[in-house]
DNA sequence: TATTTACCTTCATATCTGTGAAGGTATGTT
DNA sequence: AACATACCTTCACAGATATGAAGGTAAATA
Protein backbone atom coordinates (compact mmCIF):
# COMPACT_ATOMS: atom_id res chain seq x y z
CA UNK A 1 0.00 0.00 0.00
CA UNK A 2 2.12 2.71 -1.39
CA UNK A 3 1.00 6.40 -1.38
CA UNK A 4 2.87 9.17 -3.22
CA UNK A 5 4.43 10.85 -0.33
CA UNK A 6 7.33 12.35 -1.81
CA UNK A 7 5.59 14.95 -4.10
CA UNK A 8 3.26 17.42 -4.11
CA UNK A 9 0.43 16.69 -2.21
CA UNK A 10 -2.11 18.84 -0.39
CA UNK A 11 -1.49 18.97 3.46
CA UNK A 12 -2.55 16.24 5.64
CA UNK A 13 -5.49 17.87 7.14
CA UNK A 14 -7.51 19.11 4.21
CA UNK A 15 -7.46 15.56 2.88
CA UNK A 16 -10.20 13.00 4.28
CA UNK A 17 -6.96 10.43 4.90
CA UNK A 18 -9.27 7.63 6.64
CA UNK A 19 -11.85 7.47 3.63
CA UNK A 20 -8.68 7.85 0.93
CA UNK A 21 -6.89 5.03 2.58
CA UNK A 22 -10.19 2.81 2.36
CA UNK A 23 -10.97 3.68 -1.62
CA UNK A 24 -7.30 2.88 -2.21
CA UNK A 25 -7.57 -0.18 -0.80
CA UNK A 26 -10.89 -1.57 -2.23
CA UNK A 27 -9.96 0.14 -5.89
CA UNK A 28 -9.20 -1.81 -8.47
CA UNK A 29 -5.69 -2.54 -8.98
CA UNK A 30 -3.28 -1.43 -11.56
CA UNK A 31 -3.05 -4.83 -13.60
CA UNK A 32 -6.95 -4.73 -13.73
CA UNK A 33 -7.39 -0.95 -14.16
CA UNK A 34 -4.53 -1.63 -17.41
CA UNK A 35 -6.62 -4.65 -18.28
CA UNK A 36 -10.21 -2.46 -18.51
CA UNK A 37 -8.23 0.28 -20.07
CA UNK A 38 -6.83 -2.08 -22.62
CA UNK A 39 -10.40 -3.31 -23.76
CA UNK A 40 -12.07 0.48 -23.66
CA UNK A 41 -9.55 1.62 -25.79
CA UNK A 42 -10.14 -1.11 -28.47
CA UNK A 43 -13.49 0.44 -28.11
CA UNK A 44 -12.46 3.69 -28.37
CA UNK A 45 -12.29 3.99 -32.16
CA UNK A 46 -15.24 4.90 -34.57
CA UNK A 47 -14.79 1.87 -37.31
CA UNK A 48 -14.11 -0.47 -34.57
CA UNK A 49 -17.28 1.06 -32.62
CA UNK A 50 -19.48 0.55 -35.72
CA UNK A 51 -17.72 -3.31 -36.64
CA UNK A 52 -18.85 -4.42 -33.01
CA UNK A 53 -22.86 -2.93 -33.54
CA UNK A 54 -22.88 -4.74 -36.99
CA UNK A 55 -21.51 -8.00 -35.13
CA UNK A 56 -23.85 -7.21 -32.30
CA UNK A 57 -26.87 -6.77 -34.69
CA UNK A 58 -25.82 -10.09 -36.86
CA UNK A 59 -24.46 -12.48 -35.30
CA UNK A 60 -21.54 -13.40 -38.03
CA UNK A 61 -20.49 -11.67 -40.83
CA UNK A 62 -17.26 -12.47 -42.85
CA UNK A 63 -14.63 -9.66 -43.63
CA UNK A 64 -16.00 -9.02 -47.04
CA UNK A 65 -19.48 -8.28 -45.47
CA UNK A 66 -18.26 -6.43 -42.52
CA UNK A 67 -16.24 -4.10 -44.73
CA UNK A 68 -19.49 -3.56 -47.17
CA UNK A 69 -22.03 -3.08 -43.93
CA UNK A 70 -19.41 -0.66 -42.50
CA UNK A 71 -18.82 0.79 -45.46
CA UNK A 72 -14.71 0.74 -45.44
CA UNK A 73 -11.78 -0.93 -47.06
CA UNK A 74 -11.41 -4.59 -46.17
CA UNK A 75 -8.02 -3.52 -44.82
CA UNK A 76 -8.99 -1.75 -42.30
CA UNK A 77 -11.71 -4.25 -41.42
CA UNK A 78 -8.74 -6.58 -41.27
CA UNK A 79 -6.34 -4.36 -39.00
CA UNK A 80 -9.26 -3.67 -36.54
CA UNK A 81 -10.25 -7.48 -36.72
CA UNK A 82 -6.78 -8.17 -35.77
CA UNK A 83 -6.82 -5.97 -32.62
CA UNK A 84 -10.69 -6.84 -31.30
CA UNK A 85 -9.34 -10.68 -31.59
CA UNK A 86 -6.40 -10.29 -29.90
CA UNK A 87 -8.14 -8.92 -26.96
CA UNK A 88 -10.29 -11.76 -27.06
CA UNK A 89 -13.69 -9.28 -28.48
CA UNK A 90 -14.16 -11.26 -31.40
CA UNK A 91 -13.45 -14.84 -32.84
CA UNK A 92 -13.45 -15.88 -36.12
CA UNK A 93 -14.00 -19.58 -37.49
CA UNK A 94 -13.07 -19.93 -41.24
CA UNK A 95 -15.54 -21.33 -44.29
CA UNK A 96 -13.89 -21.93 -47.47
CA UNK A 97 -12.11 -18.64 -48.35
CA UNK A 98 -14.08 -16.49 -46.15
CA UNK A 99 -13.27 -16.18 -42.64
CA UNK A 100 -16.43 -15.08 -40.53
CA UNK A 101 -16.26 -13.44 -37.15
CA UNK A 102 -18.74 -12.84 -33.93
CA UNK A 103 -18.59 -11.24 -31.16
CA UNK A 104 -16.92 -13.32 -28.53
CA UNK A 105 -17.96 -12.32 -24.98
CA UNK A 106 -21.51 -11.69 -23.31
CA UNK A 107 -20.17 -8.88 -21.09
CA UNK A 108 -18.96 -7.02 -24.55
CA UNK A 109 -22.58 -7.49 -26.01
CA UNK A 110 -24.44 -6.14 -23.04
CA UNK A 111 -21.60 -2.95 -22.96
CA UNK A 112 -22.89 -2.36 -26.42
CA UNK A 113 -26.14 -2.67 -25.79
CA UNK A 114 -25.71 -0.13 -22.89
CA UNK A 115 -23.64 2.11 -24.57
CA UNK A 116 -26.18 2.65 -26.86
CA UNK A 117 -28.97 3.45 -24.94
CA UNK A 118 -26.30 5.99 -23.27
CA UNK A 119 -25.53 7.96 -26.10
CA UNK A 120 -29.82 7.66 -27.45
CA UNK A 121 -30.60 9.06 -24.14
CA UNK A 122 -28.01 11.74 -23.86
CA UNK A 123 -27.17 13.50 -21.06
CA UNK A 124 -30.49 12.47 -18.15
CA UNK A 125 -28.30 9.96 -16.41
CA UNK A 126 -29.93 11.04 -12.90
CA UNK A 127 -29.03 14.58 -12.62
CA UNK B 1 -27.85 4.46 -47.95
CA UNK B 2 -24.49 5.04 -49.69
CA UNK B 3 -21.92 1.72 -49.95
CA UNK B 4 -18.81 1.56 -51.46
CA UNK B 5 -18.26 0.70 -54.54
CA UNK B 6 -15.93 1.76 -56.16
CA UNK B 7 -13.24 -0.59 -54.59
CA UNK B 8 -11.85 -3.36 -53.84
CA UNK B 9 -14.97 -5.85 -52.43
CA UNK B 10 -15.68 -9.32 -52.80
CA UNK B 11 -17.40 -10.54 -55.28
CA UNK B 12 -21.37 -9.37 -55.45
CA UNK B 13 -22.50 -13.13 -55.34
CA UNK B 14 -20.29 -14.36 -52.40
CA UNK B 15 -21.59 -11.67 -49.86
CA UNK B 16 -25.29 -11.82 -48.24
CA UNK B 17 -26.24 -8.81 -50.10
CA UNK B 18 -29.87 -8.57 -48.32
CA UNK B 19 -28.34 -9.42 -44.98
CA UNK B 20 -25.86 -6.91 -45.47
CA UNK B 21 -28.02 -4.33 -46.61
CA UNK B 22 -30.54 -5.32 -43.57
CA UNK B 23 -28.01 -4.49 -40.77
CA UNK B 24 -26.54 -1.50 -42.71
CA UNK B 25 -30.16 0.13 -42.19
CA UNK B 26 -30.30 -0.99 -39.17
CA UNK B 27 -26.47 -0.27 -37.92
CA UNK B 28 -25.51 2.59 -35.55
CA UNK B 29 -25.01 5.82 -37.67
CA UNK B 30 -21.93 7.43 -38.00
CA UNK B 31 -22.19 10.21 -35.71
CA UNK B 32 -23.53 8.02 -33.09
CA UNK B 33 -20.76 5.68 -33.44
CA UNK B 34 -18.28 8.86 -33.12
CA UNK B 35 -20.15 9.26 -29.89
CA UNK B 36 -19.86 6.64 -28.43
CA UNK B 37 -16.18 5.57 -29.81
CA UNK B 38 -14.72 8.97 -28.41
CA UNK B 39 -16.79 8.21 -24.70
CA UNK B 40 -14.84 4.60 -25.24
CA UNK B 41 -11.80 6.80 -25.83
CA UNK B 42 -11.95 8.59 -23.01
CA UNK B 43 -12.28 5.46 -20.88
CA UNK B 44 -9.18 3.29 -22.64
CA UNK B 45 -6.07 4.91 -20.31
CA UNK B 46 -5.15 3.16 -17.06
CA UNK B 47 -5.36 6.59 -14.69
CA UNK B 48 -8.46 7.74 -15.88
CA UNK B 49 -9.96 3.87 -15.54
CA UNK B 50 -8.45 4.22 -12.15
CA UNK B 51 -10.03 7.44 -11.24
CA UNK B 52 -13.12 6.62 -12.92
CA UNK B 53 -13.80 3.70 -10.26
CA UNK B 54 -12.19 5.64 -7.10
CA UNK B 55 -14.94 7.87 -7.88
CA UNK B 56 -17.80 5.23 -8.38
CA UNK B 57 -16.44 3.79 -4.50
CA UNK B 58 -16.01 7.28 -3.05
CA UNK B 59 -18.84 9.02 -4.37
CA UNK B 60 -17.33 12.20 -4.15
CA UNK B 61 -13.64 13.31 -3.99
CA UNK B 62 -11.77 16.58 -4.44
CA UNK B 63 -8.80 16.36 -6.76
CA UNK B 64 -5.65 15.82 -4.28
CA UNK B 65 -7.80 12.96 -2.98
CA UNK B 66 -8.22 11.32 -6.02
CA UNK B 67 -4.49 11.86 -6.57
CA UNK B 68 -3.80 10.74 -3.80
CA UNK B 69 -6.05 7.35 -4.07
CA UNK B 70 -5.09 7.20 -7.08
CA UNK B 71 -1.02 7.55 -6.43
CA UNK B 72 -0.70 9.99 -9.16
CA UNK B 73 0.54 13.70 -9.49
CA UNK B 74 -2.23 16.55 -9.27
CA UNK B 75 -1.60 17.78 -12.40
CA UNK B 76 -2.35 14.27 -14.46
CA UNK B 77 -5.49 14.12 -12.45
CA UNK B 78 -6.57 17.54 -13.56
CA UNK B 79 -5.95 16.78 -17.43
CA UNK B 80 -7.71 13.62 -17.10
CA UNK B 81 -10.64 15.32 -15.31
CA UNK B 82 -10.91 18.13 -18.20
CA UNK B 83 -11.23 15.91 -20.03
CA UNK B 84 -13.92 13.28 -18.56
CA UNK B 85 -15.83 16.99 -17.51
CA UNK B 86 -16.00 17.86 -21.26
CA UNK B 87 -17.89 14.72 -22.09
CA UNK B 88 -19.76 15.08 -19.03
CA UNK B 89 -18.43 11.58 -17.73
CA UNK B 90 -17.57 13.66 -14.31
CA UNK B 91 -19.32 16.60 -12.86
CA UNK B 92 -17.63 19.05 -10.15
CA UNK B 93 -18.94 21.93 -7.65
CA UNK B 94 -16.75 23.99 -5.60
CA UNK B 95 -16.26 23.79 -1.63
CA UNK B 96 -13.98 26.58 -0.17
CA UNK B 97 -10.83 25.94 -2.75
CA UNK B 98 -11.22 22.34 -3.30
CA UNK B 99 -12.98 21.22 -6.06
CA UNK B 100 -14.79 17.94 -5.69
CA UNK B 101 -15.53 15.39 -8.63
CA UNK B 102 -18.89 13.07 -9.07
CA UNK B 103 -19.60 10.74 -11.99
CA UNK B 104 -22.34 12.55 -13.83
CA UNK B 105 -24.16 9.33 -15.53
CA UNK B 106 -25.93 6.58 -14.49
CA UNK B 107 -24.61 4.39 -17.67
CA UNK B 108 -21.49 5.12 -16.93
CA UNK B 109 -21.48 3.93 -13.24
CA UNK B 110 -23.32 0.46 -15.09
CA UNK B 111 -21.02 0.28 -17.85
CA UNK B 112 -17.97 0.07 -15.18
CA UNK B 113 -19.53 -2.28 -13.18
CA UNK B 114 -20.10 -4.66 -16.10
CA UNK B 115 -16.68 -4.18 -17.19
CA UNK B 116 -15.53 -5.35 -14.04
CA UNK B 117 -17.09 -8.28 -14.25
CA UNK B 118 -16.08 -8.92 -17.80
CA UNK B 119 -12.24 -8.84 -16.52
CA UNK B 120 -12.59 -10.49 -13.60
CA UNK B 121 -14.34 -13.17 -15.04
CA UNK B 122 -11.82 -13.37 -17.47
CA UNK B 123 -12.77 -15.24 -21.00
CA UNK B 124 -16.19 -17.26 -19.73
CA UNK B 125 -18.52 -15.15 -21.65
CA UNK B 126 -20.45 -17.86 -23.37
CA UNK B 127 -18.20 -19.54 -25.33
C1' DT C 1 -3.15 43.32 1.29
C1' DA C 2 0.05 39.62 0.95
C1' DT C 3 0.48 34.73 1.16
C1' DT C 4 -0.72 30.12 0.83
C1' DT C 5 -3.38 26.42 -0.91
C1' DA C 6 -5.76 23.75 -4.40
C1' DC C 7 -6.51 23.50 -8.86
C1' DC C 8 -6.16 24.80 -13.71
C1' DT C 9 -4.06 25.91 -18.33
C1' DT C 10 -0.73 26.57 -21.78
C1' DC C 11 3.26 24.75 -24.22
C1' DA C 12 6.71 21.49 -25.97
C1' DT C 13 7.70 16.86 -26.95
C1' DA C 14 8.29 11.90 -27.03
C1' DT C 15 5.29 8.29 -28.00
C1' DC C 16 1.48 6.01 -29.81
C1' DT C 17 -2.24 5.04 -33.40
C1' DG C 18 -4.78 4.74 -37.47
C1' DT C 19 -4.21 4.47 -42.34
C1' DG C 20 -2.98 3.06 -46.97
C1' DA C 21 0.37 0.92 -50.13
C1' DA C 22 2.43 -3.15 -51.36
C1' DG C 23 3.09 -7.71 -51.08
C1' DG C 24 2.14 -12.37 -48.84
C1' DT C 25 -0.76 -16.54 -47.55
C1' DA C 26 -4.49 -19.82 -47.73
C1' DT C 27 -8.40 -21.75 -49.97
C1' DG C 28 -11.10 -22.75 -53.95
C1' DT C 29 -11.50 -23.10 -59.14
C1' DT C 30 -10.23 -24.28 -63.83
C1' DA D 1 -0.42 -26.56 -62.14
C1' DA D 2 -1.93 -21.96 -62.80
C1' DC D 3 -5.04 -18.63 -61.35
C1' DA D 4 -8.54 -16.08 -58.68
C1' DT D 5 -10.54 -14.85 -54.39
C1' DA D 6 -10.66 -13.47 -49.56
C1' DC D 7 -8.00 -12.22 -46.10
C1' DC D 8 -3.70 -11.06 -43.69
C1' DT D 9 0.86 -8.74 -42.62
C1' DT D 10 4.67 -5.54 -42.94
C1' DC D 11 6.18 -0.97 -43.48
C1' DA D 12 6.18 4.04 -43.45
C1' DC D 13 4.19 8.16 -41.96
C1' DA D 14 0.83 11.93 -40.86
C1' DG D 15 -1.76 13.02 -37.05
C1' DA D 16 -3.27 12.35 -32.37
C1' DT D 17 -2.20 11.71 -27.30
C1' DA D 18 -0.22 11.56 -22.77
C1' DT D 19 3.00 13.79 -19.96
C1' DG D 20 5.69 17.11 -17.31
C1' DA D 21 7.39 21.80 -16.77
C1' DA D 22 6.16 26.31 -15.92
C1' DG D 23 3.14 29.63 -14.92
C1' DG D 24 -1.78 31.31 -13.98
C1' DT D 25 -6.49 31.61 -11.11
C1' DA D 26 -9.49 31.52 -7.35
C1' DA D 27 -10.49 31.04 -2.57
C1' DA D 28 -9.09 31.01 2.26
C1' DT D 29 -6.01 32.82 5.78
C1' DA D 30 -2.79 35.86 8.19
Amino acid sequence: MKVNTDVERCAERRVDASRVAAVAESLVDVDEAAALAEMFRLLGDPTRVRILYALLEAGELCVCDIAAVVDTSETKVSQAMRLLRSAAVVRNRRDGRNIIYRLDDAHVRLLLDLSREHVAHGEDGER
